[in-house]
DNA sequence: CAGTATCCCCCCTGATACTG
DNA sequence: CAGTATCAGGGGGGATACTG
């Protein structure tokens, strides 16, 4: 009995995320894996997991379709693991949480990083969310509404 | 022995988030919260989770600082859960996930629904990295650096 | 190096019952 | 309604040993 309820056919986008990578360290991973790290005990030595969560980590995300294996690259009898086309989709997922992570989760005068435009090589990149038309948008300027649906409706971003 | 590793102190902005937020129930709670959500029964209901589990969620982010309890807006004994700055600066984060699900987690047809701009209500409000000129930026233009670091540095989004 | 296997503890998680 | 208390199961999570 207590299941552990699954989030994967929820209806709403978020939920079904939360059910792929909603857990202490996929997103870790997958922010390894945008930095190009691909090999398992890169990752193991990385983030300090244990080799047995890593294993079923790696797993499940492979069979979520969030990364892939492939045949290494150097040659050597092992599988790299790569972002799929859905994992690459996390970008903005790692940037945003990283974002909020550097505003509001160091001390004053802590050391930290920050995301840089390798083209301008300029400390400024910035997340935001933006309407068609170029204005930046706020939380309070935002709902959700079901595909579709005319304006009449007026639900506080429901997607429930 | 085998003690859970905290987060807390990792030096990755990253990591850090996801030792606040980083499981199944906390962006979900969260995510109705920017909806207007305030109430126990109210998150209780709408989430389906555990009495327990929630009032454990709920204390935590309470905790950390992401809600804040003030009295009931209604008069009644009970407390309300509202969001924090801190929690708010979530609101990015919520709103990549949500895209990341509704752009990969859903079969052809599946229901769905989607972010709005309520000034223009057209259903097209997208999230995306920026540099301070206005060019967005994909993944592999993006790169980490520590603060201050001059460019000769070739790290790769290191953060570590 | 890249895992698998095993052990084991703790805590996450849900269910139910209880209180004010 | 808004929780707390308690229970029970399973799986997260780490450590270590083992295999190819």
């Amino acid at each position: 009995m207590a299941k552990r309820i699954s989030l994967a056919e929820a209806d709403c986008p978020v939920a079904r995320a939360l059910d792929v990578i909603g857990d202490r360290w996929s997103l870790l991973i997958i922010r390894d894996a945008f930095d190009g790290v691909r090999r398992f005990s890169d990752f193991q030595s990385g983030l300090g997991i244990a080799k047995g969560m890593l294993a079923a980590r790696l797993r499940d995300l492979v069979e979520r379709g969030v990364l892939a294996t492939e045949p290494a690259s150097d040659g050597s009898v092992y599988r790299d693991y790569v972002l799929t086309e859905r994992g690459r989709g996390l970008f903005l997922v790692v940037v945003a949480l990283r974002q909020w992570g550097e505003g509001h989760l160091y001390q004053k005068g802590e050391h930290r990083s920050r995301l840089v435009d390798t083209a301008k090589n300029a400390p400024v990149a910035q997340l935001e969310l933006r309407s068609r038309d170029g204005h930046v948008l706020r939380w309070n300027d935002a709902r959700v509404q079901k595909v579709g649906e005319k304006s009449g409706a007026r639900k506080r971003k429901a997607a429930r």
